[in-house]
DNA sequence: TTAGGGTTAG
């Protein structure tokens, strides 16, 4: 990136003030400048201010700076930036004001690139920056972490005596902690002269941008009187953190400290539900909504409810907060389509799609991963080659990497694994460990080693493989007997220092998430789970199960392997929640890998045995157990 | 007569 830099701000000139003209010409035109910007601030969209845009051009308004302002302002968020950008380019002598609409309609769309350099052109053209355009072009620093620039911008702010301003402090700030100059950051934190709720909350926003806990935990403990958007954001930054527990935990002693959540805290809380499978807590956090009127029902709150609920299992809840809400955006009905995709409702998806294209509303490449996967769990193989291919015919939408290994997925899932390694084959795009990935699972399924070591070999070559593509590797060859292979396949993840992820599941039970992992002593009541897993154990024996022992990584005996096999963290959450719940109620549990062949194949008998339904999440999807049988068809 | 402190879903 370059930019023309002008280090030296003491030679900016300031423009003449033009004296007061009393011609009553000129009241008339102020009074049209008037009727102008009243207009454009009444305007909604696109269609609205074309034809003011006309009047003004018309009646010789194109150069009056009021007006421009407003123009410029309204086009770059209601048109689009580049329509903002060719009215700027037109006016003769543009000012501070116009500059810094221009810079945030740049900022908006992320072109912060051009924000930066419209600002070092303005410099060239000596105009003296004010507060409002360096907090523009901080903005625009920070977000491309553009270290140099925003440094020069902030001896700019102190040379003009702006640097102690209040919100150019706020975006200092901001800017230092988004580059990850947190001495910065906190130097400007600490000259200010009100320290209060907002500065700190900036603070806090700083560290967690960069996953410091600990740092924002003590900034935030140090505010006295802490606001709505103070423990937003911190509960938020704990969201994004991964720290969900205490995401939790904070909206608790938010409630007890007495500050009412807004929308944004639901939204975070009912993240952090999704993601650890809290619905008990998620279901609470709806029915707060319902109660609290000032809690609106947006497309924010609404897409977090419906993810929410279908992460959490519950896919019908879903789809009724979908149907009650007003106003849908794109995101509302992606949300909507890769949760019913996710539970195997792949018609219903379908018709949501369809529902959607009807209401005129464009999809995205998201949506297409959405639809495509709905297609894959369904087996709706021609229907996904149909939607794959209008995607960039009818929508201009490329298919990107994803797209194409829901293809594989698709072709892998009925066995047609030849056409999938073709359709790798000839894609333009490289594949990439996810995708390979899924073919291997798929060869795996339907015992097609030949290609599955053929495909293994490719995934071993490829660069970036993940901890989970190492273990579905040293499956595939323990499954096919090859210890040799599957042992340097250990090695190979020995050598590179990746671990396994290890295996955890966790249940909600009476508001509080029970964590399990492999093997797992810590609960305190390991003696009743354990005890009712022997008993399960005895019952699925009877019943005819016999452990499949080719999905443990190490070629040790086969009652080693059933042992090992016996206490997948799943079959733990499982058993605490049948002795934690009434009959018959439903039993959810959460995991982070994908469940394996013989969990799928015990719980199967388990949801049999016992009349439960059991509903589980894993890596990829969710698995409704139910009479003896799962929802995924036993593909996955 | 031109203007905003901090927090939001795929």
């Amino acid at each position: 990136m370059s930019y023309s830099t002008l280090a030296v701000v003491g030679c900016f000139t300031y423009p003449s003030t033009s004296a007061p003209n009393p011609n009553p010409k000129l009241s008339n035109s102020t009074a049209r400048r008037k009727e102008f910007i009243s207009l454009l601030k009444n305007c909604k969209d696109t269609n609205q201010i074309l034809p003011i845009h006309a009047k003004i051009i018309r009646t010789g308004h194109d150069q009056d700076p009021f007006i421009l302002f407003e123009l410029l302002r309204l086009s770059s968020t209601l048109c689009s930036v580049n329509y903002a950008s060719t009215i700027f380019q037109q006016v003769h002598n543009p000012n501070v004001f116009l500059y810094t609409a221009l810079i945030d309609g740049f900022v908006l769309v992320g072109s912060y690139s051009d924000g930066i350099r419209l600002y070092y052109r303005m410099i060239d053209r000596l105009i003296v920056p004010d507060k409002y355009v360096i907090t523009s072009v901080l903005k625009a620093c920070g977000s491309r972490f553009a270290l140099r620039e925003g440094k020069e911008v902030h001896c700019q702010a102190l040379k003009l005596g702006l640097s102690l301003n209040r919100s150019v402090t706020m975006k200092l700030m901001e800017f230092y902690g988004k580059c990850g100059e947190f001495d910065n950051a906190r130097k400007v934190f600490d000259k200010m002269t009100e320290r209060d709720v907002v500065a700190s909350t900036v603070m806090i926003n700083c560290f967690l941008d960069h996953g410091l806990v600990e740092q924002a935990v003590q900034v935030f403990d140090r505010v006295r009187v802490k606001d709505t958007v103070c423990w937003t954001a911190m509960i938020d930054g704990l969201v994004r953190n991964g720290e969900m527990n205490m995401a939790l935990e904070m909206f608790r002693e938010m409630q007890k400290d007495n500050v009412r959540p807004n929308e944004v805290t639901i939204v975070c809380v009912l993240s952090a539900c999704s993601q650890l499978g809290a619905l008990e807590l998620g279901r609470w956090v709806h029915s707060y909504i319902g109660k609290h009127h000032r809690i609106e029902l947006n497309h924010f709150v609404g897409g977090a409810l419906i993810n929410m609920y279908s992460r959490c299992g519950d896919i019908d809840e879903a789809e009724r907060v979908f149907a009650m809400m007003k106003e849908r955006n794109v995101i509302t009905y992606n949300l909507m389509i890769s949760g019913l995709a996710m539970h195997g409702k792949s018609i219903e998806a379908i018709q949501i799609f369809r529902g959607m294209i009807k209401q005129g509303i464009l999809p995205t490449s998201v949506t297409f991963v959405a639809v495509l996967n709905a297609c894959s769990h369904g087996g709706l193989v021609d229907l996904g080659f149909e939607i794959f291919r209008s995607m960039s015919k009818d929508y201009g939408i490329p298919p990107q990497i994803e797209h194409c290994g829901c293809i594989v997925d698709l072709l892998g899932r009925i066995g047609r694994l030849k056409e999938a390694y073709n359709f790798i084959q000839n894609m333009e795009i490289e594949p990439d460990h996810v995708m390979l990935g899924a073919l291997l699972s798929a060869c795996k399924i339907h015992g097609n080693f030949e290609l599955g070591e053929q495909v293994a070999r490719i995934l071993m070559n490829h660069g970036a493989v993940d901890s989970g593509t190492y273990v579905l590797l040293s499956n595939v060859y323990a499954s096919s007997g090859k210890w040799k292979e599957a042992a340097q396949i250990r090695a190979k993840m020995k050598e590179g220092g990746i671990l396994k992820e290890p295996g955890c599941s966790s249940i909600e039970v009476n508001n509080e998430i029970h964590e399990f992992l492999l093997g797992d002593l810590r609960h305190p009541q390991k003696g009743k789970i354990y005890k009712k897993l022997e008993e399960l154990n005895q019952v699925l024996k009877e019943a005819g199960h016999t452990p499949a022992t080719d999905v443990v990584l190490h070629d040790i005996e086969d009652w080693e392997k059933e042992q090992a096999l016996a206490i997948h963290s799943e079959r733990l959450a499982i058993c605490y929640g049948l002795i934690s719940t009434k009959p018959c109620t439903t039993i959810r549990v959460v995991k982070n890998l994908r469940v394996c062949d013989d969990c799928h194949s015990m719980i199967k008998l388990i949801a049999k045995i016992t009349g439960r339904k059991i509903v589980v999440r894993d890596r990829k999807r969710f698995h409704h157990f139910e009479n003896g049988k799962c929802s995924c068809g036993d593909y996955w």
